[in-house]
DNA sequence: ATCCTATTGTCTCAATTTGTGACAATAATA
DNA sequence: TATTATTGTCACAAATTGAGACAATAGGAT
């Protein structure tokens, strides 16, 4: 959901906005960043509003700057939602009025909204989420075990997954879902958690190589009683 | 573009449009859908705008069911645009003037709009394509010699193109490129020319059988002196 | 009627890719 | 020094794809 300050109204394009779905990666879990706004038990998708002079792309990674402090991610833009009945009328109101903020003058708030959706792969321990005026947390969520999400928020994560499974292995090379340098069991770990099927240990290991996505670095000593395994990156291009 | 009429200022969500790309197939040729206005030599896709209180998708639907009089149509979304530069200010300011229409009077259609842009798959003798009140054109022009187009319509056009090209076999089966009934040829002219490569003929009728979703019927006597062809569709589901 | 020709449906065999397990090489730990 | 849990690679079977061969037409030509 948005940001909200007095001077919105005029400066951003009505009835415009964006939510986008900022997937992370720690251990074997998928995971979404959801807001709760303060005092509503509201959760939502991070998102906000376009300025009149504003390209759309930008205004997401603004937002996505402002929430999370990261910059230069990789946002894919992948449905806009443009349902008549998209409002939030009633958690806006019940979010301004438990924030001391007149439902009137932020009237135009409580409308129709068409939504344009993005997602992005950042790296889950790069993140200390910051919480913004009207909302007291924005935390991680395993994608299989979210809070119940506002308007057509649940919706929006389900396109984002199907999205996301498709050709994913572009995806993945152009996202920063794994630190940079990451072992063949992390990469296939995060296939397996966002295709949500187990992958065959020896294929999955061939099949990546044969892509020409991966460069291949020193080893990792990694402290378990093993032989240790090679470090890869994605060649970026 | 768009359809004008005197109470569209109000009606209408503004800075928000739609374009759509639509398809059509002949012999060997892809085809798209061209708008060209009444006394300006300007091109654009069929477009329009959104009600204030009409979902996204039914305001794309009845704008080609206005220039193709198609109902019934799938129409997919693939990308909305979104730049802030992004107006039909010159182009617009021409066809109001040539028309015979005031600039002042519809100023709100010379600023910024967000574009949602839809493909469709449609059967290229379904239609008759209707030229609506401000375009004394709507025409088919094969994809690969289309006429300089208005703004960024040739991004869109280009980005329909990628957005059709993968997952084709899902896509084509649910579109209307296709008459309801036709043969193992035509389907592999119809991937040649999306796809812009030759395609061996025993090699993809194998594919195209494995993947299910073609029935076959009765053969078609052609006329031509050789073996008949038999007849496909697809299986809807 | 009979032959000729272009196209179609199907088969075959080679080449490539994928599934599945085997196995030796390690890096700690006991 | 033996033990154990991985890891990288290889080997072979199974499945898929590439590429051509070939018989079966449905007309047109003679």
């Amino acid at each position: 959901m948005q940001k909200i300050s007095p001077s919105t109204a005029t400066d951003h394009l009505p009835h415009l906005a964006y939510d986008s779905v900022i997937f992370g990666f720690s251990g074997t879990q998928l995971k979404i960043l959801i807001m709760e706004y303060h005092n509503t038990n509201i959760f939502a998708l991070p998102g906000g509003f376009v300025l009149k002079n504003e390209h759309l792309n930008d205004a997401v990674r603004r937002g996505l700057k402002e929430r999370t402090g990261l910059d230069n991610i990789h946002l894919e833009q992948f449905y806009t939602f443009g349902d008549a009945d998209r409002n939030n009328a009633e958690p806006m109101r019940t979010i301004l009025v438990n924030n001391g903020l007149s439902p009137e003058k932020y009237h135009w708030m409580l409308e129709r909204f068409i939504s344009v959706a993005y997602y992005a792969l950042i790296n889950y321990k790069d993140v200390v989420p910051q919480p913004d005026a009207l909302s007291d947390s924005c935390r991680w969520y395993p994608v299989n075990a979210l809070p119940p999400l506002m308007m057509d928020h649940a919706l929006i994560v389900e396109k984002a997954l199907q999205t996301l499974r498709d050709n994913l292995d572009r995806k993945l090379a152009r996202g920063n879902l794994l630190p940079p340098k990451f072992t063949m069991k992390e990469l296939q770990q995060a296939y397996e958690a966002i295709l949500g099927t187990k992958l065959l240990r020896t294929t999955f290991q061939r099949r990546m190589l044969s892509l020409n996505l991966l460069e291949r670095h020193e080893k990792q000593y990694s402290g378990g009683a093993h032989k240790a395994p090679y470090l890869y990156s994605f060649i970026k291009g």
